[in-house]
DNA sequence: CCTCTTTGATTTAACCTTATATCAATGATA
DNA sequence: TATCATTGATATAAGGTTAAATCAAAGAGG
């Protein structure tokens, strides 16, 4: 049980193997009769073909790397479905990778910086025509090697300044805003905010950042320092956070806590401390993650990133990289999505 | 930029190709001290080998395949990062396909079957030396060609009846045994059950059949037809069925929801509808998501099912069957996992 | 009738790697 | 010294595909 190959037609019809070819991708010229026979022979064959020699001599795989820090994360597992999505219908196939990049341990850098290389080196080594990934700022020099690799990067979410390499990701200043906007406009003033304990964790800053223009924009006089807590961020360092700080702020009406899990573990703390949530205390929090949405209890107001559309927009900038050469940067505005752990101040 | 190949280096050192490709393999018979210098100068170099020339020539090209129903479920996505675990110990690279089967939904079969034999031959195009996939039942007679193309097939979690092709799975007969017997001890002995409306899930009908044996083994008479209670499973369809249930049978005291969706969609309706849960109402899921673990208010008792542990084992008898030929059937057992949504009977 | 163009096909070579066969030189054995 | 085995290297070919060059034949134009 053989595959069929070119040879095989070539042999079957008393053609050459050129011929074959040239039938299949309708280039050259040919009598439309041979080709007529050509594709038949091919059809009835059962004809396949080998898209390894067809990279080989092409330099084109048609093979895209995604290299995400985690492949079982549902964030990013959306978003890699965006990706599949579009670029299956350019025929483009995904190898993926795991870069193992734990953004808010302090991992010993130089074993990650090997499996990240090691990751980007597998790839390249396949041909890949290009790859798109969440790199790790705190490696720097490890993408830079993919052009002479010849494969165009392309950064989603994360960003390493000064590469030239196109960049997608999502306006996180903007996204604070949003989330606290929401807040205010429900009549909350006194809005506390969790922040995260590691300097290098840009997103979170950014939505702290979108916090505070939000406060200014609308006249809001607060002592700021006193509504933010830096913690952890994690489901249970959270919760610690948020315990703190209504102790802190008795009269504190709202929290934002920068991503859905944190929101989560405030949420868990808080009730279980006695707060009803949303009437004694509104919560709102970031990223949108079906955790958000099937709460039983407390189906969490969020900010939305557009996983999807996300993961579909980068592959078509990356494949513009790829023809053109042309690398661009893109931000996609974040979105409010309401639902009950909100209400209108008391 | 071009990338280094083993004819530059045997042109730097001036010796034969086929030297370097010895040293580099460590084939062949050598001299050390021209291995040496091959050596170093592929170091040199930054020589990278070139995947495609070698799986080409060598018919072989530790690649794999990997399709899922859904890319973007965290389930799968679980299951993948397990694959990606072990695989890439072996110097594997994973593709990654989507069959867009909605066993749910009673969708357009030919159009899944066309998707399917899609991916799958994008996946032999490109020379997979196996595949692992979640086949449709319902479209026979798609996977058994796969052997014509010289990859073999792995079944995870779905199987397709006398196809030659080894299978992993969870016992789902024991799971629900387990689910069943855990209410039992709590006291629980008037337990209903979310049975699913299409009669070829397999899955559900199997976790319908371990609550039926859990009963009979610990001798406890109950009309099962009055509680069951045939519905679709979504997070909607569940609360239906759930709140029927309770009014068919207001003496029931635990509910076993096939699915964590299930439970939670059920949870919701019945606290909606003013059940106080545990209390008045024990309920177990199954799968043990994160939607599970992370309910603010009722985290989930749910049956797990070892995801990750399923993609390494799955890699494992793959590649097995990639070396030997021989196909091997395993289930893995289940694990209860008691969280706060399950209390002694009243 | 000869040259030029067009059409339809084939030949050649290359992409990069590696298994197999071959060859030359050295040292060991009879 | 002639023969054999061993060592270290190279030449050849193949894996499947395709761009570019080449070739043969037919038709057009003078």
């Amino acid at each position: 049980m053989k595959r069929i190959t070119m040879k095989d037609i070539a042999a079957e019809l008393e053609v050459s193997v050129q011929s074959v070819s040239q039938a299949l991708n309708r280039t050259g010229r040919l009598g439309s009769e041979t080709r007529r026979r050509i594709l038949n022979a091919a059809e009835r064959l059962n004809y396949r073909p080998n898209i390894l020699a067809r990279g080989l001599r092409n330099r084109r795989s048609y093979l895209l790397g995604v290299v995400f820090p985690f492949l079982n994360d549902s964030f990013f597992s959306r978003i890699l479905g965006g990706i599949e999505d579009s670029s299956r219908r350019f025929h483009y196939d995904i190898l993926i990778g795991n870069s193992f990049i734990d953004y808010s341990r302090r991992s010993d850098l130089d074993s990650l910086r090997r499996a990240e290389i090691d990751v980007l080196e597998r790839m390249t080594n396949r041909g890949v025509d290009g790859i798109i990934g969440t790199p790790n700022p705190r490696i720097p020099g490890v993408y830079e090697k993919l052009a002479d690799d010849g494969a165009a990067f392309f950064q989603l979410m994360k960003r390493i300044p000064g590469l030239n390499a196109g960049f997608l990701g999502v306006d996180n200043v903007e996204g604070g805003r949003t989330a606290v906007n929401h807040l205010i406009s429900l009549g909350h003033e006194r809005i506390g905010f969790l922040q995260t304990e590691f300097s290098d964790y840009e997103e979170i800053k950014d939505r702290g950042t979108g916090y505070l223009k939000a406060l200014i924009a609308r006249g809001i006089v607060l002592d700021t320092d006193r509504f933010e807590d830096p913690g952890d961020l994690s489901f249970h360092g959270a919760g610690s956070s948020a315990l703190r700080l209504v102790k802190r702020n008795p009269d504190m009406t709202a929290l934002f806590a920068p991503t859905d899990m944190a929101a989560l573990g405030a949420l868990q703390a808080l009730t279980e401390a006695g707060k009803r949530i949303p009437e004694e205390l509104s919560v709102i929090g970031y990223d949108d993650l079906e955790l958000a949405a099937y709460q039983v209890i407390h189906p969490l107001t969020t900010v939305a990133q557009p996983k999807e559309e996300l993961g579909r927009k980068a592959f078509e900038l990356l494949q513009e990289q790829i023809e053109t050469g042309e690398t661009r940067n893109l931000l996609m505005p974040p979105k409010l999505v309401v639902r009950r752990t909100t209400a209108p101040a008391g």
